[in-house]
DNA sequence: GGACCGGGTCACAGTTTGATGACACAACCC
DNA sequence: GGGTTGTGTCATCAAACTGTGACCCGGTCC
């Protein structure tokens, strides 16, 4: 089960032991603050992988922590707020807030969406992921091309794992032949352009005008479902 | 301003066409089906960015036809239901859902939840910056002008992204020499001038009234957003 | 006005880059 | 051993990129 790091911010302290055990109960493990200040001091040092924020806090309030928390990371935020107000909702979300929800809540619909947040921003990660045709399972080390499987030898794979681990990003050469391959290798080589066409030639459909697989000139290549 | 293509399945249609409305005047691209078989069906070829979707729907219900779009693709889903059954949100957040809204649901309030999960979508695999029209996408290397890809030669593109780091920032000639092109380079030549001449050519609308990089006489190449 | 200066514009040839296919070699499996 | 598979290297080719220099133009300074 997954378990995830919470900061949660609350100042009323009945209701913040009620959902610290709550959350906890649920599996989490739950680190909680009465005030925002105390929350951003020691956000950095606790690496939380998601923050529950209280709206009404003295001092700073929610919304400005989670602009704060914003600015200093992608850390995704719930705001809690006891008012249902249509207008505060778009305000908290306009801070960048993933979700907003209205006390008191039940905390098996808190955890779910902690768990949809969390699914989400850790959709990265997970084992098997789908652009359109093509689906590549991290568990398996399978890859399918419409339900068809695609034998890709080791080091084609460990490239394509790679790309794939950036989705949308360009990965130059040298990165590449460090983590796919070891170090060891002469920066100027066409071994990755080599690879890159191997992979090509069993994933594209059309190797010539590739779908997956980009090539960025001068910088490297880029994987980007179609 | 971020427009997101939306693909909207309710079969109620007086609240189907309100929605459409709503989510139009907000400025998004909206494309409706009343049953979620269509919905699936067009998924593919209208690639949308998200999909809002009625829970109850005749023949496959909503949180099925969640389940189905996570199967096939990272398409974010945002559940919309009359009840407000606790167990309801659970179930539909554990189909894969990133948000879940009740009706009757306030335009703006939707809209702002739309906004907040395209951002975490997006924020998670890229880095991009917006000036106007403009959007220069650094783990992308992709430069976009009013939604129109731009193509950019390596060169082109590492002096973009170097005027780019320093926004209203005077540049010199030698400077950019140094950092953009190797140090090698003759620093009386008008080879700067020639490349920022290229940029303008494909970002700027008009070219001899630049928008994004003017020209600072004597000194050098300063970007700025319009 | 005329010289001068800094920058804009343009075409093109030489260079760079990546795609592609062939090949050699090592590892592995019968 | 003999075949098979995986992988790095190389030569070649076409396409893309880019530095250069000639020329132009508008301001500026005597």
């Amino acid at each position: 089960m997954r378990v995830a790091g919470i900061l949660l911010v609350e100042d009323d302290p009945s209701v913040r032991t009620a959902l610290e055990l709550a959350l906890t109960r649920q599996g989490h493990s739950v680190t909680s603050y009465a005030t925002g200040e105390e929350a951003l001091d020691h956000i950095r040092a606790r690496r939380p992988e998601i923050a529950i924020l209280d709206v009404m806090l003295p001092g700073i309030d929610g919304v400005e922590v989670c602009r704060r928390i914003r600015k200093l990371d992608q850390l995704p935020v719930i705001l809690l707020t006891a008012r249902g107000d249509d207008l505060d909702v778009v305000v908290g979300l306009e801070a960048g807030a993933d979700d907003y929800v209205v006390k008191p809540v039940e905390p098996r619909v808190l955890d779910a969406r902690i768990r949809a947040i969390l699914r989400r921003a850790e959709s990265a990660t997970s084992d098997r992921i789908t652009f359109g045709d093509l689906v590549i399972d991290r568990g398996a080390l399978k890859v399918t091309l419409a339900s068809k499987e695609i034998h890709l030898t080791p080091t084609e794979l460990r490239l394509l794992l790679e790309l794939v681990r950036h989705p949308g990003q360009v990965l130059n050469r040298r990165y590449l032949l460090r983590v796919v391959w070891d170090h060891t290798h002469v920066a100027d080589s066409r071994l990755v352009d080599a690879c890159v066409q191997r992979v090509r030639a069993k994933i594209e459909p059309r190797p010539a005008e590739p779908v997956f697989i980009h090539t960025v000139r001068g910088f490297g290549y880029r994987f980007s479902p179609p």
